[in-house]
DNA sequence: CTCCACATTGCATGCGAATGCATTATTGCC
DNA sequence: GGCAATAATGCATTCGCATGCAATGTGGAG
């Protein structure tokens, strides 16, 4: 005897299962495809007796609208792209998590891209245009070319932590310049003379940004012999990038600034661990993000936080405003980030 | 004089931009429709002057096929949808990266889903079905009556590291209990005798199996009398459930099983900070899934690490399998995480 | 009781591409 | 050169739902 197993099993399984349709709703209800149309939607007129038959039927037949249809012929898939790269998701997990539990707030679902590197982008493109999203959130770069081409489609863009030069563009980014400045010139007050930096892949538009910053900010400050290292956001390239700086330069640096988070704590432990020195009363080192990992004790950094929350917010009901109302002239929102004075530089207090 | 923008800006940006279709593809190539849509598709017949036609109106146009018509026709949309939880993605952000890239190569997107909490299921599941997903990665718990409406739809689901008990489901996992019984017996064999656990949230099925693996082996090794506490997988959490075992515990533990790396990492830190204990001299702690941080020098945790390379690869393949065959009988593939001896516990060489 | 305004409902059509079938062009073979 | 086999192409239909329009029903005002 074989164990009876839920339904259906006789019938073969390879046989594609059905799914009900309008239709099928409408005949056991008795009534028209349009009134089916009509109950799952939201402004249309049906009477409470209608209503009441038609989802009692489809309640009895598991319908569920089926949303490709929908899509084309409202021609709104309610579906939109997220671009991000593995970087923005390995150090800063939280965007996406956010990004999406928002949309789906205003009932739109996240179709998500992944680029390894900040190039790959034009196949994704094609995907994206393919799916009709309603619009795009992109960490990553993309061209002017690419942006003309969303464009064209009548899609709108944000840019998140980035922009397109001689483009008007939407985005919201957190002010990275500004940040690095403030960092620097925390450090500058607090008697740091010997600076280095360490920057982040050179395709990185956010990397740069955060470099620049610091380098204006040492310009003012007269400090012009700053050397430079760079590595790729991760921590054993942080360890590297330290080491090279111990290398190269003659003599130690007593302030390093490093362009995130996880290569800075890499920093923190190469100092310590093979150098032998203490963070901060041998060498201050501060970071960017604000992540996880930065309070740690062990590093508790000195870093500049991303306002993540109210940054995936302001794209989210960017972009939503712009998928409603098409016209709507480019915006940019700029964040500035938290300042957090963390154990991993030797800091005056200020604040007297 | 206005400065001349793109083009079409003039007829006022309101109008919704008409992209191009087949039949328009078509007219301009001077062939039917059928042609166009036949270029587009592999194994259609075609010639190379028709093929030749066709691709230059549609370049010359931006055509590009409508992914979601084509949905509607073919029965699949070359979705899939993956659903994480906030926990998934926080403490392990590589998966839904890796998920998103093997699908990608196969031709497949990804429909995103997160969830706060493990429950909030249901929403999820009707848009889900709406969206006609071809099938269905879940990093979350599915009732057994919501894994009964998706099956019964016709959509394969793969478990992510978690299962379906009284039921045949395909699923992927590390083997948390296994892994729990290599730490506690490495552990036990090097001379810990006083032990304490940390678990995860009550609604994790990754804790409730991590922890149940720990007890079981000290079970075996005759050890009663273990304290259990909980957190919620952050590192506050584990600061907290550190200081918690301390004011509760007559006298300290010797060895600290904590359900993953955050809050292992957390314990390590109240441990030094607060305690005043070395690790491992005084106190060893593990932790698991080998998450990044947990090879930071500062910790170094011994941890037993989740291979997401290969979990994700398998799952990737096994939800194409039973898309492209849906006759294939369910699956499990168990795979072992890598042992990690890191300096976060005082462990023998028991190689000799 | 009559007439009009408005709420309900159904009919027919269209969204954009895929595909079975019929038709036509092409090729190969004897 | 003639004929069958095959490739190339077009026609018509279909996927599931939304929506403009017409038809019908309901209620209220006069």
């Amino acid at each position: 005897m074989n164990k009876p197993h839920k339904q259906q099993q006789e019938t073969g399984r390879q046989s594609p299962i059905k799914r009900a349709t309008s239709y099928d709703v409408a005949e056991l209800a008795g009534v028209s495809q349009s009134a089916v149309s009509r109950v799952f939607q939201d402004g249309a007129s049906a009477s409470k007796d209608m209503r009441d038959r038609v989802l009692s039927a489809a309640n009895k037949l598991g319908y569920r609208p089926n949303a490709i249809a929908r899509g084309l012929i409202t021609q709104r898939s309610n579906m939109v792209a997220v671009i991000i790269t593995r970087q923005t998701n390995l150090y800063y997990p939280e965007v996406l998590v956010q990004l999406t539990q928002r949309f789906s707030e205003h009932g739109v679902r996240v179709l998500l891209f992944t680029l390894e590197h900040e190039r790959d982008t034009d196949s994704v493109l094609d995907q994206l245009l393919q799916y009709q999203v309603d619009g795009v959130v992109t960490a990553a770069t993309l061209s002017a070319e690419q942006m003309g081409t969303i464009e064209n489609a009548g899609i709108p863009v944000i840019f998140y932590n980035r922009t397109l030069p001689e483009r008007l563009v939407n985005s919201v980014r957190c002010d990275q310049e500004e940040g690095e400045r403030w960092l620097v010139s925390e450090l500058a007050n607090s008697g740091h003379k010997r600076f280095a930096i360490v920057s982040g892949p050179a395709d990185s538009s956010v990397s740069m940004e955060r470099t620049r910053g610091a380098l204006q900010k040492l310009k003012e400050l007269n400090i012009d012999d700053v050397m430079i290292v760079s590595g790729d956001y991760s921590y054993a390239s942080g360890r590297a990038a330290f080491a090279e700086i111990v290398d190269r330069m003659e003599g130690l640096p007593d302030a390093v600034v490093v362009a995130n988070d996880v290569m800075a704590i890499g920093c923190v432990d190469e100092a310590r661990e093979t150098n032998n020195l203490r963070v901060p009363e041998d060498i201050s080192i501060v970071g960017f993000d604000g992540v996880g990992p930065a309070r740690y004790a062990a590093y508790d950094l000195t870093t500049v936080r991303q306002p993540v929350g109210r940054m995936s917010e302001a794209a989210v009901s960017m972009l939503i405003e712009r998928i409603e109302n098409p016209g709507l002239s480019p915006e940019k929102r700029v964040f500035s980030g938290d300042r957090i004075r963390g154990g991993s530089a030797r800091l005056v207090d200020d604040e007297a």
